[in-house]
DNA sequence: CCATATAATGACCACCTGGTCACTGACCGG
DNA sequence: CCGGTCAGTGACCAGGTGGTCATTATATGG
């Protein structure tokens, strides 16, 4: 669960050498994969030392996994912050911009919770997922609630469906970012931060008027009549 | 590549007791942590016959994986041409579940493409994902150019964007169903088809009007006159 | 300078992995 | 009944795993 008071003793160099050592094989292998082995000699101790500091491969895990929590929950924090009065569009496009933004800080912590994700043999896999989930939910929801009360929009949505799109959407646009080939040609993988702020407003855009043509009057160009036509097809 | 000769002139029955624990096996821990010696245990064959069927563990994955792709490209194609004439949203209505339904018919195939996806070592990930993505494009791409030129889509919206929107949404309403704590608490994981059936219907009519108060008007149905006013304000 | 407490070490353990190959025994034509 | 073919077998291999612990090195205090 936490790590040893031998740990804690060293000088804060070589904790940092030791964790950074650890962020970066459970991100790239997952746990399982992950090595011990290599571990050790990439940062240049004794095996023994670790299972000193940490007990087991999965306790040095949760070191790791409790401050990528940390980091998560902080950075939520701020962001909604930084938007809590803005328009209910603008503060999902801006907090869909932190995410990237805190995906492009901690490439790392996010890789390990999308192997976490779909790595059934994870430690403490429902545990976390199921504070991901909370973290989702009690982030989005207020913030649906509020665009309804705000009156940005339609009183008549489903909340829950709501938070579901939203969740759905934002999370597959940052998986978009760092997974190739998730993005479906959008070319949203690894794009410049200028296409991503595009690419974030039609995004936001379309969540707002929908795909739908304009049930009634889009006034928007030639010959309405012709655009009224009550039968189908033109 | 390809199971060998003497693979083929097994008996049905004992060719079907080894891939289908074979499929079981990857499905459950992917192809890294999957095992070969468990599967030969279950089987109750020796380990040297299965590399003398399969050549190698990535061998045997590749004739499983050949499969599942003729399965779902014959889906595909099914659900294209039962739902062809159709308005665009009922398309993706139908198509969201028509993959419910595939998952229900083949949940271990589905299985192992969630692994694969975010499982780095998995052998031909890159080929793979290519070939999904290709499915994924050149299925919805036509449905979403059909539906602008049917006059059901806003003529406006940026293609590219829509399929990405559609991919991440069917894609994810997918996942919900069968992974635990991805549906953000819109209660479609292992739900009945009656509740699959209300939330996709949601889920599509959101898609059409998004969720912004509309923008003029929203008389609610009462005075057909008000709906094809030619100006563009009311 | 020694005695003691404490931390670092890496050889070692049991176990598991994908893969090999010499052997076995069933079958078949002569 | 023989010799030959051939699929099936499982003991075996080298290499990896997480984890242990007796031993060694280092620091501390009297």
């Amino acid at each position: 669960m936490v790590p040893s008071d031998i740990f804690n003793k060293l000088d804060e160099s070589k904790k940092t050498r030791i964790l950074d050592a650890a962020v970066d094989e459970f991100s790239i292998h997952g746990f399982r994969q992950a090595s011990v082995n290599r571990m050790v000699d990439r940062i240049g101790i004794a095996k023994g030392s670790l299972f000193q500091y940490f007990g087991s491969k999965e306790g040095l895990f949760h070191v790791i996994f409790n401050h990528a929590v940390e980091l998560v929950r902080h950075s939520l924090r701020q962001v909604k912050r930084e938007t809590s009065d803005a328009d209910f569009f603008e503060r999902i496009r801006k907090s869909t911009l932190a995410g990237i933004r805190f995906i492009k800080g901690h490439p790392r912590v996010y890789r390990i919770y999308l192997k976490m994700i779909f790595q059934e043999d994870f430690p403490l896999r429902a545990e976390f997922l199921q504070q991901v989930h909370l973290f989702s939910a009690e982030y989005l929801r207020p913030i649906v609630r509020a665009g309804i009360a705000r009156g940005d929009l339609r009183p008549d949505l489903d909340t829950e469906m709501t938070v579901f799109l939203l969740d759905a959407l934002m999370d597959r646009f940052l998986q978009a970012y760092c997974v190739p080939f998730l993005d479906a040609g959008a070319h949203i993988y690894q794009a410049e931060d200028a296409d991503l702020e595009r690419r974030a407003a039609q995004f936001v855009d379309m969540l707002r008027s929908g795909m739908g043509v304009p049930k009634k009057d889009n006034g928007a160009g030639l010959e309405p009549a012709t655009m009224c036509t009550g039968d189908g097809n033109v």
